[in-house]
DNA sequence: ACATTTATATGATGGCCATCATATTTAACG
DNA sequence: CGTTAAATATGATGGCCATCATATAAATGT
């Protein structure tokens, strides 16, 4: 049956807004159409009214999710502290999109690799922002090698079954990337 | 037809081999088993006289890649200078598979995130090793912040589609890694 | 040499999924 | 209100793929 210009509008952020969840809890290829549907609350039928293809879901998703990443209030200290938690590893439908989707995106449409592209050279920007104690070289090297880490720990604290090891990974890489973003360590950098 | 046993061991060899390429290369769901066998000169049908399932096959070829991962002569500046290197970047194939496939570990069997388990576990003995100008403490966590940023530079780098900012990325972490195994500067982390 | 075992090949089978065709219902607009 | 257009529902369709059943043929051990 035919919907409300708004409600269709709704619907369509519905459909986003899960998709994103379930995509990052199980992957791009585990989810199916019919399924985002479902958990949006519509059939799948309707979905090609949204969307051209799964890939364009896929593209348009990054988009919306990348978008809302921001985040962060400017306390660098403190959203390493979060991103590096265990409380964040084990929450991947709702942590970040880039630790979650990053690895898969290359093998998706241009689109999508597009729309990583944007997202991760504002994250770079945004966290060179909230590091203004350094000069510009040195925010600029702190903020990407610190964002690779926070990446990659939380990627390796999820894909391994040791507790006591990936708590390891992401302590000990909290501390690493803390202790490199003081003013005199970066200096000796 | 029946070959003969040495015969049967190598064809199991390079069906290890060949899927260590191309899960590397399209992820674990992008490669059928059936094209796998081909790029080994078998046909489909004898898969199962050598796995018993696809995912025995995963957990089987994980094992194998994370065992040869070894690599590295104990030069941790030369180790990552070819890391993070864009040649490492566009080889996909034949570079790293924790880099490669750690990111989709999380959606595997219990073997296969049993293997990965212990391929980053010695994965950082190893990486410790090669950095003996250190005290225990910051050798771990040198180790584990390391290898965390070197894995996610380059999940990072492969993920997005401008060329110079794919660069940006590895040669920032780059620098970033070195200058944080300096012993100066790890005292001062 | 022969009998037997077994590695591989050939050829189904059944399930899942993206996509589409068509039907239904209702909002939108006059 | 009535007509039309549009959003969603229902119900195919076709392709891909993991897995398996059976056939073939060669190696192994006697």
């Amino acid at each position: 049956m035919k919907v409300s210009r708004e409600q269709m509008a709704e619907n369509r952020r519905r459909i986003l807004e899960v998709a994103s969840r379930l995509f990052r809890d199980k992957g791009f290829e585990a989810v199916s159409v019919a399924e985002v549907m479902k958990a949006a609350g519509l059939t799948h039928g309707g979905f090609y009214g949204h969307f051209s293809s799964k890939d364009d879901l896929i593209a348009q998703t990054l988009v919306h999710a990348l978008a809302v990443d921001a985040g962060e209030g400017g306390d660098f200290r403190a959203y390493v502290d979060a991103y590096l938690a265990p409380r964040h590893r084990d929450n991947c439908a709702g942590g970040c999109p880039t630790a979650g989707l990053a690895a898969a995106i290359r093998h998706q449409t241009p689109a999508a690799r597009s729309a990583m592209t944007d997202g991760l050279r504002s994250q770079i920007d945004r966290i060179g922002m909230a590091l203004p104690e350094l000069d510009a070289a040195d925010r600029r090297r702190a903020a990407i090698g610190s964002y690779a880490a926070m990446v990659g720990a939380v990627i390796l604290a999820r894909a391994i079954d040791d507790p006591a090891l990936s708590d390891e990974v992401l302590e000990q890489t909290r501390e690493w990337v803390k202790a490199g973003i003081n003013p005199q360590s970066a200096g000796a950098r």
